[in-house]
DNA sequence: TAGTGGTCTAGACCACACA
DNA sequence: GTGTGGTCTAGACCACTAA
C-alpha cells in the first residue's frame, strides 16, 4: 500500500478501500474482481492482506468467493434478498417466500417521526407504498414501506416488485446490507383486519425495520403487520 | 498432528479436536489455554493452523483472546448470558436485562412434544418451571422453562437464578451456544392476564426457544410471553 | 524483561473450473 | 494446461500484559 499512516492494521486499510470501491459502484454488482495476487501487487502488500481482506468482506456478504472462479461482488439477487432478510417460515423451520399483491404507492411530505428515523431534513418527501403479502394464496402480511423521494425518483410510478431490495440497487444503485427489527404484538384495527380477512382485535406480529446501506445509512423504514396463526418469525441465536 | 487422514482441513481437524476438549470438561471455562505455539508443538502443526482453529472457535464465543494474556475458555457469566440471548429491549435500541421472580417448579412425564423437540425416550421425565420476569418492577414476561429431569438432577429443589445458563454451565457442565426461536402474537389469557396483571386478550409475543449445547443436542424448551405494549423483541439482520 | 496474541510477509502445494 | 481461490507452513516484527 503506497502511503497510509499506519495506525490501523493493513487489512483493515484494505478492506475499507474495497468496501469504497463497492460502494461507490467501482466494483458494480456481479463484477469478478481481479485475482488475488493482482491486487497485491496493485497495492503493494501481500497476497495474505489482500485475502484477509476478501475473506472479511465475504463473511459480511458482500462479495462471493469461488474456488477456481474468483472473487464477485455480490449481486442481491431476489432470492437471495428474500433469504437474507425476510424472517416468516413455517413453525419447524422451513422457509417460505411470499408472493406480493398489487401496491397503492403515494407521494407525500416527510412526518417529523419518519425524517429523524431515515435522518432526512425538514420539507423533505417520501413514497409510502403498500402492500399486502401472501403465502399459500392467503394474505399473510400487511405492509407500510417509507422510502425517501430523492433517493429513489420515480418509484412512486413503477412496478413495486416481490424484492424490492434488488431493484434498489439495480435500478438505484443502493445496496441494503444490514437492518435492525423490533417486534410487537399488537391487536389489528378494523382496517388492518379487513385487508388480511380476518377478524378485528386479531393479535398480530408487527415489525418495524429501519434498513441500512454500505455506509451504514437509512434507507428504508418498513412496518409489516403479520399474521402468525399458521406462521412465525424465526430467529437463530448463537 | 500425528496422524490424521487428510480428507478436511486440517485446521478444521484442529477446530473439531479443541471442541472436544471443551466439550467434554477437558478444557473448563474460564481456564487459560497453553499458548499458540505449544498447542502447535503439540499437535505437529504450524503456528498458524492453531491460530486459524483459535479465532474460528473466538468468533463462535467459545474462547476468548486477549492480547498479551492468552487465549481462555469463555465462561458464560450471568451478564452474558442475559446478553447473548435475552432480545426484549427499550424501543429504539437500548439493551435491558430483567430480574426474575419466585419461580415454580414440578416434575412430570414428558409430554410427546417435549419428548420430540427435546429428543427425549418414552417416560423420561421433565422439570417444569414457571416464572415470571420483570422490568422496572413490571412483570412483563411470564416464561414456561422445560428441561430433561436426568440431565438436570435436583434443579427442580434448588433456587431458580435469573441466569439459568450459568448454572447449567457450573453446576451440571452444560454449555447453552446457540437457540432458535420461533416467535407468534397471540392473546393473553385469562390466566396469563392475571399474572401480568393485563387485561384478558391483550396481544402478546410469544417466543418459543429450543436450546442447544456444544453437540447440537437440544438442552431446553422454554416459552415466553412478553407484553410488549412498552418493550420490543429486537433483531439486527446482516 | 519475557511471554502472549496480532499483524504481515513469502512461498509452497492442493482442489477446482474451464478452455 | 493455466489460472483461480483454499490450505499450510515458517518466520519476522509489533502491541499488550504482568512480573
Amino acid at each position: 500500500m503506497t502511503d497510509i499512516p499506519g495506525f490501523r492494521p493493513l487489512y483493515q486499510q484494505v478492506r475499507e478501500m474495497f468496501l469504497r470501491r463497492i460502494s461507490d459502484g467501482t466494483w458494480e454488482p456481479g463484477r469478478l474482481l481481479p485475482s488475488e495476487q493482482a491486487l497485491a501487487v496493485e497495492l503493494g502488500v501481500s497476497q495474505g492482506t489482500v485475502r484477509k481482506a476478501l475473506d472479511s468482506l465475504a463473511a459480511d456478504n458482500l462479495l462471493e468467493r469461488r474456488q477456481g472462479k474468483g472473487t464477485y461482488v455480490a449481486a442481491v439477487t431476489p432470492e437471495r434478498s428474500l433469504f437474507q432478510f425476510f424472517r416468516i417460515a413455517r413453525p419447524g423451520g422451513e422457509r417460505l417466500t411470499p408472493s406480493s399483491g398489487t401496491a397503492k404507492t403515494r407521494v407525500r411530505a416527510a412526518t417529523g417521526e419518519e425524517r429523524q428515523r431515515l435522518g432526512l431534513s425538514p420539507g423533505t418527501e417520501v413514497i409510502e407504498i403498500e402492500r399486502t403479502r401472501a403465502v399459500d394464496d392467503k394474505p399473510i402480511i400487511l405492509e407500510t414501506i417509507i422510502v425517501a423521494r430523492d433517493r429513489f425518483p420515480g418509484l412512486e410510478g413503477g412496478d413495486i416488485p416481490n424484492a424490492l431490495y434488488a431493484l434498489y440497487q439495480s435500478e438505484y444503485g443502493v445496496n441494503v446490507t444490514a437492518a435492525n427489527e423490533e417486534l410487537r404484538a399488537q391487536a389489528a384495527s378494523t382496517d388492518e383486519a379487513a385487508q388480511l380477512g380476518i377478524a378485528e382485535g386479531t393479535p398480530l406480529l408487527a415489525i418495524d425495520r429501519l434498513a441500512y446501506d454500505l455506509d451504514g445509512k437509512p434507507v428504508e423504514w418498513r412496518r409489516s403487520l403479520c399474521d402468525t396463526r399458521e406462521l412465525v418469525y424465526a430467529v437463530t441465536l448463537r
